[in-house]
DNA sequence: GTCTATAACGTGATAGAC
DNA sequence: GTCTATCACGTTATAGAC
């Protein structure tokens, strides 16, 4: 979003992530992204050849973009597993917040090719080699924390944190906020999921 | 899924659903349709008139089968706020289990077209009006529960049970496990929500 | 009601001038 | 590199026979 828009291939590609984002790779047209853009439809194949070959650059940023800002915070070692919990839910509330769409974009494109969309990125890796996850073993070893599977752990916590965002329209329906009530909920969260987190885990 | 396929026009009606439910409108072809039901494409403009028309009933009965089915645990008078948590949690993994593509399917929908969407269904009193809701404050009130916010409350209950299915392909990348591990995984969730919900709420 | 054939339209991609 | 004009194709929708 607030990339530099230099050179044209760029402005197609920021405007390419941003309706991608927004309608995913079916409902996007070539020409929104152009008119998103300020070109012509034809300059996107020049650069890009095809929708899907820009697409699966799109993709590949994203991914690596979203799951890749964090391995700083989880792969510290300085930072205690508690202190890792609160920089992560800071850090990825604050993430989000600069590019809402992501989460539910993610999701939904990997459902439609899970097999070839995932093998782009190493998630797996980046996970069960993490700092983090050490620190996790440690703790449910001395006795600090309950003894669980890591996965469920991991999916309350992405939960916590994502949910809001992937239902934020049906949220906002129930509740009758507005956009900046509801945020200003969110914004809560950062400080409130750390507490949740450690409450589930005694 | 399982629903009588009696009529031409429910077969066509039950393919709609699985077909969507899967792709989303925009990937979902009415070929796909007419092929998932069996039966010729002509007939599929022959009873629906058009993809988009089709589109919004399936629409319709997927978000009241979706939000009527639980409406009834919610507003019994018989059962304890606690129970209704056990019952809440348990009914609605039991249901994502049985149609596991809604979740995302209706998020995912609802963003492309929200105002649209949630006028057709009123979901908001349904949550407002419910026992649920007032027996959430009672116990607020006589101190039984921490002091917070029913909003949050409502977005980690309902995310700790839906996020599994929504993020599945990635965690199951992540975790690598199989569709029948992943699976036994979420079971035991319907036992652990309502632990970690009491604990978060103390 | 159900089918085949085809029309009408939208969208991705390219040709060719500048 | 950038544009206009157009092609090529897939998809929705309809006409018309049975």
């Amino acid at each position: 979003m607030e990339l530099k828009d230099s050179s044209t291939e760029d402005k197609i590609k920021n405007a390419a992530k941003a309706v991608f984002h927004r309608k995913g790779f079916a409902a996007a047209r070539t020409r929104d992204i152009a008119e998103e853009a300020g070109i012509n439809l034809a300059l996107l194949n020049y650069y890009f050849r095809s929708k899907e070959r820009l697409f699966v650059l799109v993709m590949i940023e994203t991914l690596s973009g979203f799951f890749g800002s964090v391995s700083v915070i989880i792969n510290n070692p300085e930072t205690t597993f508690e202190e890792k919990i609160e920089q992560f839910a800071a850090g990825y509330i604050d993430l989000i917040f600069r590019e809402p769409d992501i989460p539910l974009f993610i999701m939904s494109e990997i459902r439609n090719n899970p097999e070839q969309l995932l093998q782009k990125i190493d998630i797996r890796n980046t996970v069960f080699n993490s700092v983090f996850i050490r620190q996790f073993a440690e703790s449910v070893q001395q006795g600090k924390i309950k003894d669980q599977s890591f996965l469920h752990f991991m999916m309350n916590f992405i939960g916590l944190i994502v949910f809001p965002f992937i239902g934020k329209p049906l949220l906002k329906a129930i509740s009758g906020l507005t956009e900046e009530e509801f945020n200003a909920l969110i914004e809560e969260r950062k400080k409130l999921i750390p507490v949740w987190i450690k409450a589930m885990m005694n």
